[in-house]
DNA sequence: ACACTCATGTAAGCTGTTACATGATTAA
DNA sequence: TTAATCATGTAACAGCTTACATGAGTGT
């Protein structure tokens, strides 16, 4: 893709994920090229600018994944976790299902102590903290709800494929 | 409270609104000061360092309530949501139930755009693209329910302070 | 003639974090 | 004595946005 795409497609994901300006975008690039983590070929638009056309190298496939391996730990924060989902082709169901696992505890945990604030100042405390404490437990009640939902189909799509004789070392980790 | 406590209420809410490291609290105290939106007292502490308590000046009071007027447009960012939530109590029923309502906007127009890209791409397209839409659906989903559910119950209880004549300007907004 | 989309980029500046410094008190 | 909590702060740096510059084509 050309920068341009880049920034366009991002765009659409603002909501989820954020959407870098130009004015980090464009030396992020360059900085890619540099490590040789991509490379660039000019496409002379016809009746348009020409375009820089980036593509991904081994090299930057390989730091791709170690990105995805590694950072599985800490407090994923939202926008690392939804990247990861949209990069999900590159997981095995193993390690998907493992990250998936780990946002699941991590909200279970802020669910949690959200619960016991709200229990703390139970009563007639003021309406903006019950608010946002419905609020956040709004939240984390549904977007648990979803990973269970979906680590329910990988677990029942591990067992079929392992019925159907072609079983990776998938199923539990 | 002082710029420690500050902090460790902050931290208790961090999924939600996330919270400053001491190298931007301080500084930050320090220019409220300045600009007189705060005051100082030191208290010496028995068995304990001294700690500095802040409190909110009527110009500091002033400024909130423009900060809270104003940034109504625009498309707030969870946190500036969350955090007009937990002032709720400054704001008059009809503004809370507008902020509520602008929120909402947002978020079904998000839902939409969403939507369209998952018709866009239907079919077989990346496992990654399907997971990262149906987990923005669900959350997005999930906040309409909470939005209405909460607008529902400001409208009833803005109805029921009219049936018992305390009436404000309040209702529909 | 004006504005808008395509397409790339630079420079200044704001905001925030990381990492450190300080210093007292309490628990292992 | 080593670490941890309480409590405040500074300095260096990383990251990002804003605003601008450039330039071609397309629509009103």
């Amino acid at each position: 893709m050309s920068g341009y795409d880049i920034k366009r497609t991002l765009k659409s994901l603002t909501w989820l994920i954020g959407s870098p300006s130009s004015g980090s975008l464009y030396p992020i690039l360059r900085t890619l090229l540099h490590e040789e983590l991509a490379t660039v070929e000019i496409v002379p638009g016809v009746d348009r600018p020409p375009r820089k056309i980036y593509s991904i190298t081994d090299a930057g496939r390989q730091a791709l994944q170690e990105w995805l391996d590694q950072s599985v730990v800490a407090n994923t924060p939202l926008k690392g976790f939804v990247m990861r989902l949209l990069l999900a082709d590159r997981f095995s169901t193993a390690s998907l299902a493992a990250h998936l696992q780990q946002r699941r505890d991590q909200v279970a945990g802020q669910r949690a102590s959200l619960q016991e604030m709200a229990v703390g100042l139970e009563g007639g405390t003021g309406l903006g903290q019950n608010l946002a404490l419905g609020y956040g437990l709004a939240l984390a009640g549904a977007e648990l709800t979803w990973l269970d939902g979906a680590l329910g189909e990988l677990s029942r799509q591990a067992m079929s494929d392992k019925e159907a004789g072609r079983g990776s070392t998938a199923s539990t980790a």
